[in-house]
DNA sequence: CGTATGCTCAAACGATCGTTTGATTCTCTG
DNA sequence: CAGAGAATCAAACGATCGTTTGAGCATACG
């Protein structure tokens, strides 16, 4: 653990690592505490609960993954040129960057498992606090597939979410073969995740 | 809760929604035995431990649900005529038999939080016990997209299956439009999950 | 220098956890 | 019916949880 850094930082980047390995129930502040090397009460201190340090392992996150994403997507958004790998790649590489980068690798674990836990107050927080993202890309999508339904394409989105949740909790599990840099293999990652949601978007 | 029902089969019953409502950590035995009109000590006594209570709960589902898979499968499986669409079908089908089942239709849930759960035990479990499905599900995928690499088709067949599973977790919460039956429901969902799963599957 | 403020610390709080115990009740067999 | 074994029960066990407390330490300002 970076002990130059600040209390709440050291408390921070513990807390991803351990609600990765153990969620959110499993990690408890004490093993917390001894990992991030600060004091137990440090972190009632600093956050007030555990439940808002929950939130704030969201926060420190989100904010500038889905700033990320927003600038990317203002940039092709409704243009008429625009693709839909285009607004899947605004979506998909921001959080890439994300799990490729050392000290936000486990984020995505984290956030799957939080998808997957119909917890409702979590579930608030996230929709109050960044549901327009996904209400923009929505819309994008809706301008670009403009034969599926409504219904079709929430489905669609659904499934896609799902399925890129799923895959991005997983990114830098896996060994990489020798020889291929990282940045190579990102942009490998993202040209494939893009196909597979681009098939199951527009497929007929 | 059924009064009629033995005693172990009340607290599977109880678990399985606890669980999917609160996760594994999150539910208590006190509130899964109150839930489930027996007393505390009989987790233990039937069970030996909650740990047991949780592969109980997915040995109970997934033995006939994995049972009906193989089955489906082994009508298409190796025949020159089977689409990909039939092997799908055979996967798919059973789950959402199950998930529309009204006592097993939370069990899909509990599933998918065992997926975003990285939990070592609890994944050696589930390989142990039902990897060969999945093994002879892939195998059966190979031979119809023999275009695709190894390594290409695992990626495929995680994120097909990172994406059904989180479906699947939701179905049976949406409310249905009326007059619609149950039966024409479940069809439509299943042909829908199935081209999505066969758009990416397939895809150049 | 004195003191105010922000932070850290060991220690304890009450609550709740999974599990065990020993007595009691139920069920079935000989 | 008698008695053995299975099942249920209230109660308690030690452990661990999130949180609070009050003293101690640091840094900065008058």
């Amino acid at each position: 653990m970076n002990s130059s850094a600040s209390t709440k930082e050291r408390i921070l980047t513990a807390a991803e690592l351990l609600f990765a390995q153990r969620g959110f129930d499993g990690a408890s502040l004490r093993q917390l505490t001894a990992a991030a090397g600060v004091n137990l009460a440090a972190v009632n201190y600093h956050f007030g609960s555990k439940d808002r340090l929950v939130e704030e392992v969201f926060r420190r996150r989100l904010d500038t993954l889905n700033a990320h994403r927003l600038a990317a997507l203002s940039k092709v958004a409704g243009q008429p040129d625009t693709t839909l790998d285009d607004v899947l790649d605004a979506f998909i590489r921001p959080a890439l960057a994300l799990s490729s980068d050392g000290s936000g690798s486990l984020f995505m674990r984290v956030l799957a498992r939080a998808f997957a836990e119909h917890d409702d107050t979590l579930r608030q927080f996230l929709s109050e606090n960044y549901g327009h993202v996904m209400r923009q890309f929505t819309a994008e999508f809706a301008r670009l597939l403009p034969k599926l339904s409504r219904e079709e394409l929430y489905w669609r989105i659904d499934l896609v979410t799902g399925a890129l949740t799923h895959a991005m909790s997983g990114f830098g599990m896996i060994q990489r073969k020798g020889g291929v840099s990282e940045a190579a293999h990102r942009e490998q990652t993202i040209a494939h995740l893009i196909r597979f949601a681009a098939a199951g978007l527009s497929h007929p």
